[in-house]
RNA sequence: GUGGUUGUAGCUCAAUCGGUUAGAGCGCCGGACUGUGGCUCCGGAGGUUGCGGGUUCGAUCCCCGUCAGCCACCCCA
């Protein structure tokens, strides 16, 4: 019979001890943090009734929530996907908790996403909200609290970026973007600092084309790219995506009117790209064919007006210090009772991070920051630490109307989520947490000569304990070769050392790992001498 | 959900064009060393080459599938 191959499912993974002392750290340095600005804790299970998940997070998040069930499907159950939409439940489920709400919870959340560099199916998030007041001071709170946070873990350049959904709506107002087409303006402006001006210019002009359409066509381009087929063939391929032909992607009517114009672009294009840039890079191509696509479905569908894209990329590129941002979007904007209101709620807002003594470089108004959730409302968040090249490490926003899916009236909300995925993936790198924290909790290693130093071993280490020394005992009287050895692999600070010659004369060998010196001492000052070693 | 790429000892990596007994460093275990770790020296153990199938006289190497890591797309902490 062969064993079980001990493994873990994709995306999760154990954390052992060595490590676990430094996610302690992060989480402490969070938490403390979160309870100075008056948050209070609270737990929620990690499984949920799927109904209670269901229908809050979109289509596009909702494959990624961990289904369950129990006995013959009776129970429809899910793991928990964020940590918002339990707070609201609770909300709702409480109706008697004082207002305002202020909870902190620091918990593992589940998502079946395809892993990657500090992205995790198992990860943990850190969230701090504020339910019950409409006040600026909440959203400014939350901005402080983030800011505090990194600042002590040893962050130094770091932008949180503040923007607002109602400016947002009313920029897309100004623009004339279709009411419906707004969530896709928010995914496209959200893209600018990767994909650049002219990459938001194809996805804004791409907004309301149905999605697989574009998927279709991006498949073909990659195909081709792949060297998947040849130029002769590509009519074949096109029409196969069609409907008619078992495909996904369009009609055959489109599908035929798309030939000429791929066959265009891919003739004027080098199939030479590298292997692992290939999908980026179809996906551009794919983009470049998007008049014939627009042409197409201009009568059945909601598109942005091309003569609006470039306006509204103007109001985007307005950059400068925060209050001038403010003034030149109220200036333009003006018309626009929607995107007054959010202006003035981040003017309110800087106010009060100017009061909560938050410094004007490390936050500032980025227009261009939407973030992809579709349930925020007001002022939204994000932080970004330079260099670090894992996207963002804090995310949030005001949520106004999320209570409202679990009970009659709803509940004005605001808060944010820290991922200490990433923030701990980005301080193991740039070795930033605290020389003295080392890979263990454990202060002394209370060591013995042989079998008739065990009993006095153990009382000197429960002296030790009662002294607040985090102590441990070696269990056997294994030689001391063994035992200190055991000392030095777990980089345990200090041994405690204790023989006959100790025994008889009420004292104890105190053995400093590090320097790698020893003293013996009187029993009165050993929890003085090991606490000057490891302080 | 999609594309790419990599899986060889506990870890990091070798192994000629597909060829005989798959190697090295670090780590681990034992000894030098029965009241003391790190350093040094000597010795040792450890492998179904991720897993399954195929091609071949012969596969770590080539092909297909699958699982996992990583990179990227989508999305996101």
């Amino acid at each position: 019979m062969s064993k079980l191959k001990p493994r873990v499912p994709a995306g999760m993974r154990d954390i052992l001890p060595a490590q676990m002392v430094k996610r302690q750290y992060v989480i402490d340095t969070i938490a403390a943090t979160f309870e100075e600005f008056g948050f209070e804790p609270l737990q929620t299970p990690a499984i949920e009734l799927d109904e209670t998940l269901r229908g809050k997070y979109g289509p596009e998040a909702e494959r990624l929530v961990y289904r369950a069930t129990y006995g013959a499907g009776e129970e429809q159950l899910a793991l928990r996907y964020d940590l918002s939409v339990p707070l609201c439940r609770v909300v709702a489920q409480y109706p008697d908790l004082p207002k305002p709400f202020k909870r902190y919870q620091i918990a593992p959340v589940w998502r079946a996403d395809r892993p990657q560099r500090g992205r995790f199916r198992e990860f943990y998030q850190c969230d701090c909200d504020s339910v019950g007041s409409s006040s600026m001071i909440c959203d400014a709170e939350t901005v402080a609290v983030i800011y505090h946070i990194l600042a002590r873990l040893g962050f130094a350049s770091f932008t949180i970026q503040i923007n607002n959904r109602k400016l947002l709506n009313g920029i897309g107002r100004f623009a004339g973007v279709p009411g419906p087409l707004l969530k896709e303006l928010y995914q496209a402006i959200d893209k600018l600092p990767k994909i650049g001006v002219d990459g938001v210019r194809q996805e804004l002009l791409a907004a309301g084309i149905p999605d697989p359409a574009i998927e279709a066509l991006r498949r073909v381009v990659r195909l081709y790219l792949q060297k998947k087929f040849e130029l002769g063939d590509l009519e074949s391929r096109l029409l196969a995506e069609s409907t008619e032909q078992g495909g996904s992607g369009f009609g055959l009517d489109l599908a035929r009117q798309l030939i000429g114009p791929a066959r265009a672009l891919l003739e004027s294009q080098s199939r030479e790209v590298a292997a692992d840039r290939v999908q980026e890079h179809a996906g551009k191509l794919a983009l470049s064919l998007l008049p014939p696509l627009r042409q197409y479905f201009r009568a059945s569908r909601d598109l942005i007006p091309e003569s609006v894209v470039d306006g509204l990329l103007g109001l985007l590129a307005i950059a400068g210090d925060n209050r001038a941002v403010l003034a030149a979007l109220r200036a333009k904007l003006g018309d626009y009772p929607e995107a007054l209101e959010g202006i003035g709620e981040l003017e309110a807002m800087f106010g009060f991070l100017d009061d909560l003594g938050v410094p004007s470089t490390h936050c500032r108004v980025d227009v261009s920051m939407a973030r992809g959730l579709e349930y925020y409302t007001g002022p939204i968040f994000e932080t970004v630490v330079h260099e670090a090249g894992v996207g963002s490490v804090t995310g949030g926003g005001r949520f106004d109307d999320l209570v409202g899916m679990f009970m009659d009236r709803s509940l004005p909300a605001t808060g944010t989520t820290i991922g200490i995925e990433r923030l701990i993936v980005v301080m193991e790198e740039r070795n930033m947490f605290p020389p003295g924290l080392g890979n263990t909790p454990v202060q002394v290693l209370v060591a013995y000569r042989g079998e008739s130093e065990r009993r006095p071993a153990t009382r000197l280490a429960g002296e030790l304990r009662r002294a607040g020394v985090r102590t441990l005992l070696y269990p056997d009287p294994d030689p001391l070769r063994e035992q200190i050895g055991f000392a030095n692999r777990k980089a345990i600070p200090v041994a405690v050392v204790l023989g006959p010659g100790e025994v008889a004369a009420g004292t104890a060998t105190v053995r400093d790992l590090r320097a790698g010196q020893q003293h013996t001492v009187t029993s009165g000052d050993l929890v003085a001498t090991v606490r000057r070693i490891v302080e």
